[in-house]
DNA sequence: CTGAAAGCGCTTACAG
DNA sequence: CTGAAAGCGCTTACAG
């Protein structure tokens, strides 16, 4: 075959948009560039910023992801799974809202490889997660940085696991004295705890670590409403940094972002490896938190 | 074959957890039993829900979904679109955020049939949006039934089709002459447009319906600020039923829901019919809005 | 009714 | 280096 032959080939497959079946070749490769996402995350709150990083590190190698949304069914667990096995996926990430649950399926045993995330995995599997208690640390430091020593932390259930680490991380920062919280993932808690706290009539706090940024969202809504001045007189930290909430707090809520994206990004190259074959180690992967710096702790320079 | 070795094939065949390659079956079918979601929406506030009732309705038909999460960017939705083409996809549905604006790739002459939600499609192609003229009169209606006759709208900017359609809407119920106020989609107008309308002297309004619901949460907590109170002196309807935020107002909000689950679902079936040849008349869909009454109104007999 | 062959669109290994 | 053949895992149409 001439050179020239060749050109004109490769011209004319260009210029009728040849493309080829990857079915085919999958069938041949053993390799479908396809992994699939599970997740129990309705909302999406937790997801789509983690698919979003998933799917940005795995486009340059042609993969392309299912994503499947499970809620808590275990039928419908089987059935998305089964779907994507029969569709030969190279790969599966699991992911979820609590790092100490299972999703509603099991994937141990399965023909492909398993990486979870944000959600209880198997021993010899690698499963990411946020590291809570840095995140909590770098949150309460922040809160001493801006000159704040009577803490208190404002958070959710205690049964989370997430829950109890950020916990015990502020403890260790602000002293085992300073007060915790419980209670729940909402608004209205973060107002009820406001309550509480100032409704007694000991030392009221000058610094308060939110477990979350709806907490925190309620939190800053209830001191506005007693005259307490946020940050002039109480500074106030979250936890998420989700924009939305964050961003139209007033003020403008500083919070733990947990790079979600990130995250994502590195477990979708995690199981691309698995998928190669690659040795990967199993185990608990913890990444790394990063502060937000808004305006509810008064300081602007940045962390 | 007697009947007692196809019995046994059959009962190995499912002990051993047989289950056909897709890939293969594709190749001879035709049909890959995927489709491709793509969308602009990175926070996922539409594409959620969206996608939960594509793959509802798709998951018993044996199709698995792909996200594509494209941003605004051109380059990389082609990377998409091509991924997706070259995996065999049935057929694509295509979803933005906003009714009268492009996706920033081109889907006409493709191969396989595409269906837009929430984006503004092609001629010939179905598109699928929701009625916002009708949610938006429900909405009015529901402030009049609630007994209020000085209305108020508060609104997103004005170049959007949907807020211009909601207005008129709103005018054609509550009459010509209630006046409508266009800004952002954010929490801080309608803190704004609440401070511009009460520090004029004129007759104030007893209902407002805000155009989405974080200008309603605005709307609310700025009432409070000024002691005004809701719903007793003033009902507030807003638009989108984003429950993490209408459950959270104080009072929860009574306002319009898409109904963007089901939207997906008759997305999904019909890119479906398409991608098995069945005929499918093209146009726009505007799907029935529906309220959710929450407290913000004052009564609470349902619509 | 049963069983072998052809073929879907590729890639890979091999013969010329 | 070039070109034809074999084969991935199925299904469909056809011969026995």
């Amino acid at each position: 075959m001439a050179d020239e032959t060749r050109e004109r080939v490769k011209r004319v497959a260009s210029e009728i948009g040849f493309r080829p079946n990857a079915l085919a070749r999958g069938l041949l490769s053993k390799r479908s560039f396809t992994i699939g996402l599970l997740t129990n995350d309705t909302y999406g709150r937790f997801t789509l910023p983690l698919m979003a990083g998933v799917s940005d590190a795995l486009v340059d190698h042609g993969v392309s992801v299912f994503l499947c949304a499970i809620e808590d069914d275990p039928a419908l667990g089987q059935i998305h799974v089964d779907a994507m096995l029969d569709k030969q996926v190279d790969g599966i990430i699991a992911t979820g809202k609590r790092v100490d649950r299972r999703l509603p399926v099991d994937l141990s045993n399965l023909s492909v490889p398993v990486v979870y995330a944000f959600t209880e995995g198997d021993q010899e599997s690698v499963t990411f997660r946020s590291d809570d208690a840095q995140g909590a640390t770098l949150a309460t430091e922040w809160l001493m940085k801006c000159g704040r020593r009577r803490l208190l932390h404002i958070t959710g259930p205690e049964q989370f696991f997430s829950v109890r680490e950020r916990a015990n991380a502020f403890c260790k920062v602000a002293g085992e004295s300073e007060p915790v919280m419980f209670g729940a993932w909402s608004e209205s808690w973060g107002h009820e705890a406001v309550e509480k706290t100032w409704s007694r009539e000991d030392d009221k706090p000058d610094g308060i670590f939110c477990g979350n940024d709806q907490i925190a969202r309620g939190v800053i809504d209830a001191l506005r409403e007693r005259g307490v001045r946020v940050p002039q007189e109480v500074s106030v930290v979250g936890f998420d940094n989700w924009e939305i909430v964050a961003d139209q707090t007033r003020p403008p809520l500083t919070t733990v972002d947990m790079e979600l994206k990130e995250l994502g990004r590195q477990a979708g190259l995690t199981v691309l490896a698995l998928a190669e074959g690659r040795q990967v180690e199993p185990g608990v992967r913890k990444l790394p938190c990063r502060l937000v710096v808004r305006q509810s702790c008064g300081a602007d320079e940045s962390p």
